[in-house]
DNA sequence: TATGAATGAGTTTTCATTCAT
DNA sequence: TATGAATGAAAACTCATTCAT
């Protein structure tokens, strides 16, 4: 099922997130993730301090690389309107192509423990912040409608990408570079000035 | 606690509500409700078949009223730009009014035993597919773009109000309408023709 | 295996008071305890909230009586070397009869957990204070030699007893009376004035 | 953290003391002891052949110690009354000099495995029987008491040593001196004839 | 001599649901 | 209508030990 030489904790991850992409967090046991990795609960237990530890590492490989992506895009020189729609873009498009993991992280943030959820909304606000910052720039250069604050449309938007999960396709008749134009798009119509 | 004139069924819908909303299906416990209500397990069994069908009521609840106003606000004869901004002002205020309920329905669908969930999936589709036909019915007339699929404005829309159970905060800042305003002015910009 | 009108929770404690006496806490698993009891791992639970729990409970009631004894023995009015005489022989006594349950009381503290085994701690020192204060009596009264500390004999009083467990035999060649007054002189004649 | 000339097999013994006295045997993970001696797993189990056997050997140290000890002072030609006082005070201030070896001593044999448990057992009770003899010869001399069986009052001394684990602390106001002469008093207080 | 990944049996606990009363 | 004791299956997690290297 495997190739030999991927690791445990590589397949263990891997199993994690497909299972509670499809199932939610709260309805895989700990059983089926290392069945379905092919290993024993105890290599689990070896690599990973508990379940929660799992979902802990999944959501944290989608936000980092999310953040960097975001960085990227926002020091860019393009003009404001252009590095807001790249920036939608890109959300999108890394999304779908992690699609399993994005689903994870769009749904499951209130399964993670107490402590592991501040730190990880803690991120999750910056990212935030920094998307919210382009809509901001926006606004002072008189490029976007400034009668919506910057805090809202942002939350409009990402609401958005996070229902993707509920009823986008990877195998429907919508690209994942349609769909991010799309939505792009959508986004840059509401905050662009009339 | 309760008011003596309040029911036994309407209690426990109430208690389930609220700590559904706050920490999601999975994660109360039947005892958890039967306590918050004031009534033992054995009256909970009495009146609902399990605490799956406590989730379907609650769903079920909410999503009869929404469209039940959807549909009256549809059969309006005002201009189909107003009708729109009306629903999607509408949907929001009804939410925000009834939030503990709105964000059950946001966000435990993955909770509802397989035959439920079809069942309820089948509803919701038609509730979107009304909110859609809106916006065709705009670009027939020429009023809105049709460059981008109606169906997907209309996930990109309820994208946005699911989220809502996220990050809106009823004694925040932002007022329910306020908050219907913002989102209604943002749809009808990401959908008017330029 | 058990007369029809012993209560469950009654029938848990014998149980568990029989195997923790026998194996120490550690080492008796939930499991043998409901089957020795007879019942299912739920009802265990459904009547004690952990594990812990019974052992507290087992631990509670021999430390209740025994406290209310020792108060019953100090508030007598006869000479302070019979007072502590009376009270060394019971002790002695009363752990004999309930030779499993002191056991478990000899032996189980360091199995508690940390908030228990505090609290259960202060209610022993209390005994322990109470006892003292006996051969404070006789030291002030002059009866009892001071040149060792009343705490120090208690200590090693109590020491004594707490041993029993590991070597005394209900069924051997020396009676609960017997062991209690050669226990109860042994002490008199430690403690008494040259 | 350890001088590089001390053993790996010495660094297990004394991560393991250290660990059993605290917590107990069932309560101290494998896993604990190699870490807190800054070893690996594999390398305990090349020394060791589990852990039963790290318990085995701390509780054999102590034992063999202490019948050496007993052995040489009871073979000296005092009177017998000095020889019990001596006896008694020097494995008071042995167990204090090695209270973590001492503490695991008192209080871990049940959780030895049954044939190391059988083995153990007969060589404390050839101490018992070594120390009791001390009380048997001052009988015979007409020194002690012989009402009460030496036996028992054997029992009765070892029972408040095996306590000071319990209580006595090494940095406490009472010095190990101190404490043996205390304890000593009190014994030969109760096994002198009147 | 040593490593540390992996095992697998065992642990305590949870919980929706049933049912005699 | 309601009680609440009892069930039983499943859950997450632990841990002494083994073994290929």
């Amino acid at each position: 099922m495997y190739a030999p030489d991927v690791t445990v904790p590589e397949r263990l991850i891997d199993a994690a997130t497909r299972l509670f992409a499809d199932k939610g967090f709260d309805r895989v046991a700990v059983q089926e993730i290392v069945q379905s990795a092919g290993v024993t609960k105890g290599a689990m237990y070896h690599y990973f301090g508990s379940k929660d530890d799992l979902l802990h590492e999944i959501y944290g490989r989608v936000l980092r690389m999310q953040t960097e992506r975001l960085e990227k895009v926002s020091a860019d020189s393009a003009p404001i309107a252009d590095r807001l729609h790249a920036a939608a873009t890109d959300v999108i498009v890394t999304s779908v192509e992690n699609f399993d993991a994005a689903k994870v992280f769009f749904r499951s943030i209130d399964s993670l423990a107490e402590e592991t959820r501040r730190e990880v909304r803690a991120e999750r606000r910056r990212y935030h912040e920094k998307f919210r910052s382009l809509i901001e720039e926006g606004q002072s250069a008189g490029v976007f409608r400034a009668d919506v604050p910057a805090d809202l449309t942002t939350h409009y938007f990402f609401g958005s990408v996070h229902h993707l999960g509920t009823w986008y396709r990877t195998d429907g008749p919508v690209s994942a570079r349609q769909l991010a134009d799309y939505y792009a798009d959508l986004l840059l119509a509401s905050v662009t000035k009339a």
